[in-house]
DNA sequence: CCTAGTGTCCCATTTAACTATTACACTATA
DNA sequence: TATAGTGTAATAGTTAAATGGGACACTAGG
């Protein structure tokens, strides 16, 4: 997997499982891979892989059975609530970038919306 | 200053710079504080600042005169660029993270919208 | 009971970012 | 010409992230 150099790769990885815990391609209660497993996938060191684990873990998001397997919490809330969360903190952090960059509220709403759309014609 | 622990300091300076310089702080061909002021004024060492400084040289968007200082370029073509090349590429971020989070165009439009809205009362 | 498949932990090493300190190079000006 | 203010460079030390390799603990199933 490709990893910006910028950010930390457990912390990538974090931000990688939470776009499959909420894009359905790991559903509450799920089990993930063994943790060597996505070592390979993520061609990555294990223990990398265990520290992003570790964090989600005592998170609450996922949950670890010994001898078992890693799994997606079953607590929908949980998950919904972490949606909302991620969700918000990306649409602040574009706000402030933009606004630090004197764009008023307006302005910003726009360029989204040409962005969006130049972006359609371009594919 | 404050920094995000999860980003090289260097590269949030240049940020910061950025910001400096696109808002009106920093105008096209205006002095920068010596590197030692922004050193203090940062809480940061020397080196790192230059690491910035750097950077910004050699791309082109600040040019620096031994013994005189650093400069922001005059070359004014080259900021609105920089300004187009930085929110697109905030945008992009943005869009990619929420469409990541199964989240429509119009959804992330709207939600967008909305966290405008609620930012405005809450303030 | 044994074994394969899991998670967990520990230790040593490497690498990059950052710091601290010192020295050098150039400019302006008294 | 001397000095203060500037940028630049070099070196050494610290820290955190990441790696590599090994060992241990638990579970399921033959």
């Amino acid at each position: 997997m490709k990893f910006d150099d910028k950010v930390p790769i457990y912390y990538q990885i974090k931000t990688h499982l939470y776009h499959e815990m909420l894009n359905g391609q790991l559903t509450a209660g799920a089990q993930l891979p063994p943790v060597r497993q996505l070592a390979v996938d993520l061609t990555v060191n294990v223990n990398t892989v265990q520290r992003a684990l570790g964090e989600m873990i005592t998170e609450g998001t996922l949950t670890s059975q010994r001898g078992k397997g890693n799994f997606v919490t079953t607590d929908t809330t949980r998950l919904a609530q972490l949606k909302d969360q991620l969700v918000m903190a990306q649409l602040a952090q574009t706000y402030d970038q933009l606004h630090a960059f004197n764009l008023t509220d307006a302005e910003i709403l726009t360029s989204l919306k040409q962005y969006i759309e130049k972006r359609g014609i371009a594919q």
